[in-house]
DNA sequence: TAGGATTTGTCCGTATGTATA
DNA sequence: CTATACATACGGACAAATCCT
């Protein structure tokens, strides 16, 4: 549990009111100096506790316009087409970048190959950033999900310092399992997702 | 395209020393007023290019001791070309029966219903158990799961309750859009899942 | 084990720039 | 054009966690 300051506090009291539907989406909330007089506390204050906001994706800030309710809670589609929303939030290219930096850090893995069957798969791994690239050097050009796992958990001390989010914090774990085009397993993906900032959404074909 | 800001430049410098490999993982940055000298800037000039690059994953700060370069990016695991099907619904497989038990000790549920769109839906309801009977009732044959969004959550002292599970333990929050033959949307259900005894299997058809 | 030095975190205040209404 | 509102950058002070002697 983390020691309650003053912006979390301040977070967490707008936060319940957006989650209240006090402010609906799309609607402008108080400025920040009006937001610093009402808590009492300096401006910079009130903007840590915005900033934290906009991480978790619930509100965007306009320069010369002011702070708005995101239309939206982060998503992320786990359909077919594995896209990014863009109706995220009302910006345009800078949510999109601002989206992309999200992900980046909503998510740990570690994964599990079959060296047995992939000769080479270490040092693949090694020599490229991308798991994918890894996989296509020894031979395997793709691979599909055969099956996943999903289960609520708290998150360790550990797993909160890389998903920066606070121990305790409820995560979401996946266990996949990726197969080659013969049905040969080639992976076993565990992945842990910020629950508070990812919804993992589902959709058949 | 972002202007260049002084704390965005001294993080893209930084970050291109990452990637040169100045510095390795584990390794520790320079403290912030090593940085905010070599700058000539602002402590905190420095800390919000720390902050961003925190926000990456690039880095990540400890109270008391020092910024630390991330043992690995993260980096997210589901790639574009992952396939996601959906089992949850609609078959009437083994799955699913596991499911329905797995439901009946470990979730709770509730779920509206377009009462304009189907007559009678409320009374239905009462004279059946089960959904899948009243929705029959009311001449919904068959119905599919449109689409799951699923988010971890921490458990309210009520659910705790109902679930037999501990106030603050994790659970699983699954809201599914539920349509009919013609796409028409019959039930959006939302269900939490006891996240500690319970593991939502997600299977390509 | 104790305590002081170091380092990051929080909060305040002020000033100025820049985009928007 | 003017006023508003967020963004950036400066400065100082203290708290909290860590490290080291």
């Amino acid at each position: 549990m983390p020691r309650p300051t003053l912006w979390r506090s301040i977070a967490d009291t707008l936060r319940g009111e957006l989650a209240a539907g006090q402010y609906r989406p799309g609607d402008r909330l108080p400025t920040e100096a009006q937001l610093a007089a009402r808590f009492g506390v300096n401006r910079h204050t009130v903007r840590q506790a915005l900033a934290s906001l906009a991480e978790a994706g619930h509100v965007h800030a306009r320069r010369g316009a002011g702070v708005f309710v995101t239309a939206r809670p982060t998503e992320y589609p786990l359909g077919r087409r594995v896209r990014f929303h863009q109706n995220l939030a009302a910006g345009g290219q800078a949510a999109e970048r601002r989206m992309l930096s999200l992900v980046r850090r909503a998510a740990l893995y570690r994964s599990v190959f079959p060296e047995a069957r992939l000769p080479g798969i270490l040092a693949a791994l090694e020599a490229e950033a991308s798991v994918t690239r890894a996989l296509a050097r020894v031979g395997v050009a793709d691979f599909t999900r055969a099956e996943t796992r999903l289960t609520a958990k708290l998150a360790t001390p550990t797993q909160a310092l890389h998903l920066r989010i606070r121990p305790g914090a409820p995560i979401l774990r996946s266990v996949a399992l990726n197969v080659g085009p013969g049905g040969q397993p080639v992976e076993l993906g565990r992945t842990w997702f910020a629950g508070e900032r990812v919804t993992l959404t589902v959709t058949p074909d």
